[in-house]
DNA sequence: TATAGCTTTGCAACCGGTTGCAAAAAGTTA
DNA sequence: TAACTTTTTGCAACCGGTTGCAAAGCTATA
């Protein structure tokens, strides 16, 4: 069916070798050669199977893009830089979706079944485990969007959280806000607990009272409008919060509206990301940037230094 | 470094052949001497090359996801979703983004390279030329949101946009509003015109006044406000329009409350697509509903049909 | 117990490429 | 033109699997 590397070879009336060699950069080929390889490849509209070569060259340029994030907006975003991103590098997204019922572990097996030349695991709620598997099943892997850590067993990509969640205190502080409470995502993620702890500390520092912590479900709209909706209704409402991030502030924010009171004026919100709708007239929210481009770029040219390294 | 077919059969002290067949299914096997290789593959933790093995087999379960819409919200819920189907029937996505400076053709022939099994077509803006030319290169292919057509040349899987502006149209002047006008996406979007048609077919079987036309830049929030702002600025404004898209129709409102005037009161919108988002509290937007779902379930079906026919 | 029939197994060739090695060709130098 | 280098080329083995075929091993039947 498809044109192989015999086919061109025949019609070329040359070796196979001299095909491959031909299409192999940094080979030894003469100007004819060349010329006749490439004549007949042309006219037999050939081009190299690059699973096949993967099989000597070990290298298959795939890489395994891992993320359970397929809700907040601000992931479409994270997606279109990456899938570009590898593409200008000649390198390859397999994407995998971690969400709910898959198993790391069956998605682990099932990248090693396809060679993949590296993994870049991108959530911010995944826990560090995920990403060592991959390590210590010999894949290179970087995790971005993960947690600080001082000792970290694989890269990480990121920002600080716990300065996040203190810039968070600080900003609200400054504004005036007295009595502040953390609205956190997921409380297991990795993200969470850090902005909290970051949070903490910074409020603990400027001897501001202990504020009410509390999280919602999950990184979403639904979540956040859910949380505040409830803290509306069963607490009296702190002056300010500090949401895990913008899709849940959003959705906090429309919770306090439905409820009658006004923003900044009656209670105060911030949040994380700098998503582009947070930016969008009806919504105009304060949130702390987190530098997406970069995250991923440096992801990037981590996982292509791995790859490159001996 | 990685553990292969050889080095079981060594260690279970069988032929190549016989660990072959042990992880082939239908193929013959003896109890014992599937119980021997298992045990020597399960010691050494090996598990069977995919790429190797598609060499022989000419199925890589590959399956190209292509799309340009990496920016509007609606495609992360697709993205999530066909990553879902794909996974549950045993296929890998291999994002592809054509957006802006990448061409189809270079894909095109990354993807045969890479000897997909198949390729879907995720894009209401693409034009069907990009499907077809799959298909011309023999791959099996669905066109995923794609444009209506009597003699289509691949398989399309989506709505009738015609009837979808014929709705609008029904819709916005049952509710009372006289003077319409189409606010579309990109004007040769594949979506876009089809739209237009059914909206200008139905105005005129109502007998309605012709309406204004006029095109966004793209389905975006920006392109949808921006287009509003020169409406409102320099004509006089319709009494309804009918906006190509949901996040279009979100960043139009935006203009119009900026503006000063009330949605519906003064100015009646309706977009398509019925994403979450529009139904979140402060935006709260009309809109024709796309079975998002059952598209990307059907798509998927159409090209596992495609695979298992001869 | 010999024979027929079915199942299991290994051999060897193949999938589409790459690459070390040695022979052949081309280029240099004296 | 001969002797020596350097470059180019083809052979054959290999990457990690699959599979047609025939031989070997079983089971069942007479």
């Amino acid at each position: 069916m498809a044109i192989t590397l015999n086919d061109v070879a025949q019609r070329a009336g040359v070796s196979r070798s001299a095909v491959s060699r031909t299409f192999t950069d940094g080979a030894s080929v003469s100007k004819v050669m060349r010329q006749k390889v490439e004549d007949a490849a042309i006219e037999l509209g050939y081009t190299p199977n690059f699973l096949a070569r993967s099989l000597t060259t070990r290298s298959t340029k795939l890489i395994g893009l891992v993320s359970d994030n397929f809700h907040n907006p601000i992931f479409l975003e994270v997606f279109d830089q990456f899938t570009r991103g590898l593409q200008d590098r000649g390198l390859r997204p397999l994407l995998v979706n971690l969400s709910e019922t898959y198993q790391a572990s069956s998605s682990l097996r099932m990248l090693q079944q396809y060679s993949v030349d590296g993994v870049i695991v991108a959530s911010s709620t995944l826990p560090p485990e995920v990403s060592e598997a991959f390590r210590s099943a010999g894949i290179p892997v970087v995790n971005s969007f993960g947690r600080f850590s001082l000792a970290p067993k694989v890269d990480v990509v990121g920002i600080d959280d716990e300065a996040c969640g203190q810039i968070a205190a600080e900003t609200l502080l400054a504004r005036g806000y007295k009595r502040l409470a953390f609205l956190g995502g997921p409380e297991p993620a990795t993200s969470t607990q850090s902005r909290l702890r970051g949070f903490l500390a910074e409020l603990q520092r400027a001897g501001g009272p202990a504020p009410d912590i509390t999280f919602a479900e999950a990184y979403s709209f639904e979540a956040g409008r859910a949380e505040m909706q409830r803290l509306l209704r069963e607490t009296t409402p702190a002056e300010a919060y500090f949401c895990g991030d913008d899709v849940l502030s959003i959705g906090a924010l429309s919770a306090i509206r439905d409820h009658g009171l006004r923003v900044p004026e009656d209670i105060g919100l911030i949040g994380v990301n700098d998503m582009q709708m947070s930016g969008w007239q009806n919504i105009n929210l304060t949130t702390i940037a987190q530098p997406f481009a970069e995250i991923i770029q440096t992801s990037i040219d981590v996982i292509v230094d791995i790859l490159q390294a001996p």
